[in-house]
RNA sequence: GGGGACGUGCUGGAACUGGCAGACAGGCAUGACUUAGGAUCAUGUGCCGCAAGGCGUGAGGGUUCAAGUCCCUCCGUCCCCA
């Protein structure tokens, strides 16, 4: 083979081995320099690794080489999330077992990153469904359990019935409320489950402070967790059914100023009491009713703009403030998931409240008085007869006994002078308190299925839920299980796996059959990284001590609400169990966008417009891949794929291989030459740190071709043979490196240099040589350019503005006129202003 | 309905703190080399205009000597939530 030709599968091949075989990317602990845990997020393993993978590693490998080479020591491992649902799917339908697609997958996919040219340490590798690592994802869960942040509940719960499986909330996408795996619309069930007390860490997880996340995520995750004050009130019902204890209800709101306006009470059509209070006369509405709200989703029930439905009771409750008799009923815009399931309607002051007691003809009293108008004039006085809308506004209590006069603010809370003081006045009274309610709601981690970690509890008559003790983890999976389309998990249907003994007793009970959600998996995989072989405990102390905190998580933005947030959870949590150290995980994150097929379409198999690497990769080589992946698109925002695009990158690795290549001589060129061509090495230089450092790939890319170009030009002014030539070469193949290893490498070595490029260190930035002697400034008349001067760069303001004055094409729009004003911006323009 | 992100040539995208809009690529056009080209090289390429010049960053308005960038109103696309 010729060996001038650039053959990029004979050169990765061999430098990838070359690597592989000198461990260059083995990490290990050194104190003598500092360290850089970088992360990105670990793949199912679908059996093929797609762009998208490519978009995401590729990226998160290049900046971290750029770290390594700026003299850290760098973690950056791989793993695999193994465990989930369409391994299982897949099994019921052609009976292959999910352990055995799954390794299969694994190792395909193992061969597929290799061939990226990824610094990942391979020693460190995870699989979260090898009962090495599970035991710990179990151990994990008993820590959970014996803090008190594990327990069982009954609870009405989605459930995919295709899947056969409960879902977290989260996990049910889109209007219609369709399972995020298969798209079938979920349905309510009523299930015993175990949950993590994720709400107790609520407020904490709020706060952001210390870590370097994007705003984007933070508010993702501040509106998921969706914090709102205000209070408690009680209110008694009136029903000779109900005992003194169920008579009270409690209600949350946000507007307790308003407490005098509620003129009614609104239960959601499943709150316990519905059945008992509904006096005979209304029992048929109520029932209908009933029917009809159960067979909507909570996301239709909500939607403001929908018509407000509803039907009365019959019954009444006390309105504790003023003892007002207001009458209750059902309405399915009220959730039983949210607050306690009763609301207090206030129709003068809440959109929906009004909408509902206009459409029943139920009374509105007005007790927010607006005071100013934007306009200045006097405000209309509220009238519930008359009023159009809902007044949500700042102004003065009305009607509302001796709270009349106080001032509400649009502030929510404490900081509401109106707000606070009744909450005060409630508190003293005994009739509600302070009370803060979250959307955020505790995580459901049971799964009815079969292929993922098996949740370590054992039941017994007796005794109860006990944990499986620590020396028997971990529960194993049963390999014999056999996959029918029941929806029971083969678990439940094993003969014998689920026989135990009590731990308290020793007597015969039962295990626990549910799998946990695989998000319990990759809440902790990071710290499995650590020290994967480890036997003693989920991870070696000395390597946590050394490595953590993850120092840069990259990852798609589509985990915000889900594992981004789980795994701070779990983070905290141990935090408080003494197994981690530090507020939070991962200190700085940043996501990467989506790339989309050349149809604009998210990419899919059904589709048909799924870009496969492995021909590219055969096409062009892995180097063009990487950087064609980091150059087409921001980072962060992603792109439709564009096969055309790739012949840039093609061209760009090409003609560095070439120039590198076939040196020709020249007579040597001038010093001026030589000192263009440093000063763009030392600019370039400079701007790709900046770009490595802000995660701004693209730019690199094309900062690199800038040089190239520029090489080239100096080439054929007589540039080679002199000390800026090779110090451009050194310097060009370093800021390649991280982008394109292998010919970096390959180059690198046919230059002579010292293997491996990838153990350099980064150059640094001669700023004096990036300096211009004489810069074209634009000069402007009335703000538009009218000419271009050149002046040295370092010439003084009243140099420039007399050689912009002096210009004859300044003088030409001048028309004779006195200049106003001249704008001198040093090393930018000149504008005269006339 | 609420919150957020975004909108720049034919396309992907550049433009550090308000200071030459369109870097770098793709595509296209013309030419060179070649048996051939989906290889390579050169030149050109925002729009209108022969030119001088004018116009131009979704639309409209504002601040400023100067706005893609800041402010207001509107339109559109996408995401999240209800």
């Amino acid at each position: 083979m010729d060996e001038s030709r650039y053959n990029p599968n004979a050169i990765e091949k061999k430098w990838q081995n070359k690597w592989d075989a000198d461990k260059l990317y083995r990490s290990v602990i050194d104190n003598s320099r500092p360290k850089h845990y970088a992360l990105t997020m670990l793949p199912y393993p679908s059996g093929d690794l797609h762009i998208g993978h490519w978009y995401a590693m590729t990226p998160s490998d290049a900046r971290a080489r750029y770290m390594r080479m700026k003299g850290f020591n760098v973690l950056f491992p791989m793993g695999f999330d193994a465990f989930g649902l369409p391994a299982e799917n897949a099994a019921i339908k052609d009976g292959v077992h999910p352990m055995k697609r799954t390794y299969a997958n694994i190792e395909k996919m193992r061969l597929q990153m290799r061939s990226m040219g990824t610094m990942f340490d391979w020693e460190r590798e995870m699989v979260s469904s090898d009962p090495e690592y599970y035991r710990w994802t179990q151990w994990f869960f008993i820590k959970l359990y014996k803090m008190g942040l594990a327990y069982r509940k009954m609870s009405p719960v989605d459930f995919c019935p295709n899947c056969n499986t409960t879902l977290a909330r989260e996990q049910v996408w889109g209007d219609d409320r369709h399972c995020e795996r298969c798209g079938t619309p979920v349905i309510k069930k009523d299930l015993e489950q175990w949950f993590f007390k994720t709400t107790k860490y609520a407020d904490e997880l709020l706060n952001f402070d210390g870590i370097d996340w994007p705003q984007t995520v933070k508010t993702l995750q501040t509106n998921w967790i969706n914090r709102s004050e205000g209070a408690e009130v009680q209110f008694s019902v009136i029903s000779e059914q109900l005992s003194v204890e169920e008579s009270q209800v409690t209600v949350f709101t946000t507007r307790p100023d308003t407490l005098w306006g509620a003129t009614f009470m609104v239960f959601s059509p499943e709150h316990p009491l519905v059945d008992k209070i509904t006096t005979p006369e209304q029992k048929s509405a109520v029932e209908e009713y009933k029917a009809q709200a159960a067979r909507q989703s909570d996301i239709e029930r909500e939607a403001v703009d929908k018509e407000k439905t509803g039907v009365f009771t019959g019954a009444y409750a006390v309105n504790p403030v003023n003892n007002a008799r207001i009458p209750i009923w059902i309405a399915d815009y009220v959730l039983m998931s949210y607050g306690t399931g009763a609301i207090m309607a206030v129709p003068a002051h809440d959109e929906r409240d009004f909408a509902f007691a206009r459409k029943y003809g139920l009374k509105i009293i007005p007790v927010i008085q607006p005071e100013v108008r934007a306009d200045g004039r006097p405000p209309v006085q509220l009238d519930g007869d008359t009023l159009s809308e809902a007044y949500s506004g700042a102004g003065m209590m009305v009607n509302s006994a001796q709270f009349n006069g106080t001032k509400v603010n649009d502030q929510k809370g404490r900081k509401n002078p109106g707000i606070s003081a009744v909450i005060d006045w409630l508190q003293e009274k005994g009739i509600g308190k302070e009370s803060v309610n979250y959307r955020y709601r505790d995580w459901l981690i049971s799964r009815q299925r079969y292929w993922g970690a098996p949740i370590p509890m054992i039941h017994c008559e007796k005794h109860g839920w006990n944990p499986v003790p620590e020396d028997q983890l971990p529960v194993e999976l049963p390999e014999d299980v056999e996959w029918k389309p029941t929806g029971e998990s083969p678990l439940k249907l094993h003969p014998t796996w689920k026989n135990a003994t009590c731990p308290v007793c020793g007597e015969p009970s039962t295990r626990e059959t549910d799998t946990m959600d695989t998000f319990m998996c990759s809440s902790w995989y990071h710290l499995r990284y650590l020290s994967p072989k480890y036997d003693k405990g989920p991870f070696d102390e000395a390597e946590y001590n050394y490595w953590m905190p993850v120092d840069t998580y990259t990852g798609g933005i589509e985990h915000a609400t889900m594992h981004l947030l789980y795994t701070r959870f779990f983070h905290k949590a141990m935090r408080d169990a003494g197994v981690t150290e530090g507020n939070e995980p991962m200190m700085q994150l940043r996501n990467q966008g989506m790339v989309l097929g050349e149809d604009n379409d998210k990419m899919s198999k059904s589709k048909g417009n799924v870009v496969a690497p492995d021909v590219l990769v055969e096409k062009y080589g892995a180097d063009t891949i990487r950087a064609y992946i980091m150059f087409f698109a921001r980072w962060e925002m992603g792109a439709p794929w564009d096969s055309q695009g790739i012949e840039g990158s093609a061209r760009w690795i090409r003609r560095t291989w070439t120039l590198f290549t076939e040196e020709e001589k020249k007579p040597l060129g001038s010093s001026e030459t030589l000192k263009v061509l440093r000063r763009k090495v030392h600019q370039t230089l400079r701007r790709v740190t900046r770009d490595f450092e802000n995660f701004e790939f693209n730019t690199i890319i094309s900062s690199l071709m800038e040089l190239l170009n520029e090489m080239y030009k100096e080439r054929e002014a007589g540039a080679v043979g002199s000390p800026e030539w090779n110090e451009a070469q050194e310097i060009y193949l370093k800021m390649m490196a991280p982008v394109a290893p292998h010919i970096a490498e390959e180059l690198w070595a046919r230059l002579g240099k010292p293997y491996s490029i990838h153990q350099q260190m980064w150059p640094i930035v001669d700023e004096s040589a990036t300096k211009e002697d004489s810069i074209e400034i634009p000069v402007q008349v009335n703000g538009k350019v009218r000419d271009r001067i050149t002046v040295a760069a370092e010439a003084t303001d009243e140099e420039v503005k007399s050689a912009a004055l002096a210009s004859e094409h300044v003088q030409k729009f001048l028309e004779g006129r006195e200049p106003k004003k001249v704008i001198v911006v040093k090393g930018k323009l000149v504008s005269v202003v006339v």
